[in-house]
DNA sequence: TGCATTAGAAATTTCGAGATTTCAAGGAAA
DNA sequence: TTTCCTTGAAATCTCGAAATTTCTAATGCA
């Protein structure tokens, strides 16, 4: 068993509370492994912001923040637009058609939780479909740079919003947004692209807060 | 003597070729320590990039590329136009103030390279003030994140070119560029501050490679 | 009471030995 | 010759104990 897998994404999917300890000698119980074997997986969660370390102070999950919200959720929508434009202009037929793939399996699960309510293991597989349908999203945007951060971003911003999402409160609105993302791909408009992307994360802004987006004659 | 903090310093400057193997039984001579606390080091470089890490495989530095370089400088690009511009929309006079300093130590050490030739002890001097002058010019952007991955980034960018750096081989065009910056900077002028950051970047592009930058109405 | 000190407990970090895995060279079979 | 296997050496990874630092709370003093 992968240690640092697991801790990752117990990290991400709501496990521990926000500012919670995480201590290693408690966590090697669970994985039946040394304390050494967990503080190194620590180390690498905290360096990529997944988790808080002081030194000589272990460590604990980020608090939460609505400021940290907003500056995350504005970060996403900044590296996927980009990304997202990218692909549309390098993708190809190919690119669209993994996006439709991507698209269609998450929108059957969105579509099973919106009619029969969330359970764990549709909470599951939505996670990993939601990922999936982002990351394709900017597949083919030609930087490996690019996909790594915004694996990071992601992942920080799924952190943030674990119980929020476990309620499934805006399944259908998310249907919709993904589905019009969808659109715009396959229209090759790219400032639609950025509006639709922009309007799927627009509710997890703070109101009234500067944002820095660009959206290109927003009507 | 922070084990961390002196590796990540060597492998971001030089010390270590690219490809090279990174061996925590030989690292651990340098530091007088154990190889565990070198193999934890190497680990948090990992997940920040600065280092490979392959499972029962050990560590090695980045091997360089062409196309790495290109991605690295074209992200640079974008968080760094993002960062400017936020800065000058909130920064205010105080921001303006912090990156004049910042550049007039920064230029008064370039002009010394370029009256004196490098020495390793100016080399040292401008590695800081070039990494203050840029941190600075995102200082007030409001987003800890954009901050965050810009070092991350930044890092990178002086990794895959720290020989070249070395031998300053662009000090004159440099000064030009960072004093273009500053101006951009006072004058106000969002896309005059596009430009001059593209500018500064531009020769490290591989010509003739899509680039996605947003410059609005370059000339 | 309020504040500083300090002793004990708890948590964190370091360490080197032992277990495991990969690598490299030589030899056998096809 | 080429491919596959064997085997010893080298490198990597894991572990629990020991050393260090922080935390807690009880004590003494003003």
């Amino acid at each position: 068993m992968d240690v640092f897998e697991n801790i990752r994404t117990r990290a991400i999917s709501g496990a521990f509370a926000h500012g919670e300890k995480l201590r290693a000698e408690v966590l090697r119980n669970d994985y039946g492994c040394s304390a050494s074997t967990v503080r190194e997986a620590l180390l690498r969660l905290a360096a990529l912001g997944l988790v808080e370390f002081q030194e000589q102070r272990g460590f604990r999950m980020p608090e939460y923040s609505e400021a940290r919200q907003h500056d995350i959720t504005q970060m996403r929508i900044m590296l996927e637009t980009e990304g997202a434009c990218r692909s549309m202009r390098y993708g190809g037929v190919a690119w669209e058609s993994r996006l439709n793939a991507a698209h269609h399996k998450l929108s059957h699960i969105e579509s099973r939780i919106a009619a029969m309510g969330p359970t764990e293991e549709l909470a599951q597989l939505w996670m990993a479909a939601e990922l999936e349908f982002h990351q394709t999203l900017l597949s083919a945007c030609g930087s490996d740079l690019l996909i790594e951060l915004h694996l990071q971003v992601y992942n920080r911003y799924r952190q943030i919003k674990a119980e929020y999402d476990h309620t499934f409160q805006h399944v259908a609105s998310n249907i919709r947004e993904h589905h019009a993302i969808v659109d715009a791909a396959l229209s090759g408009d790219e400032t639609a692209m950025r509006q639709r992307i922009f309007e799927h994360f627009e509710r997890h802004l703070i109101p009234g807060r500067p944002v820095s987006v660009r959206v290109d004659a927003l009507v």
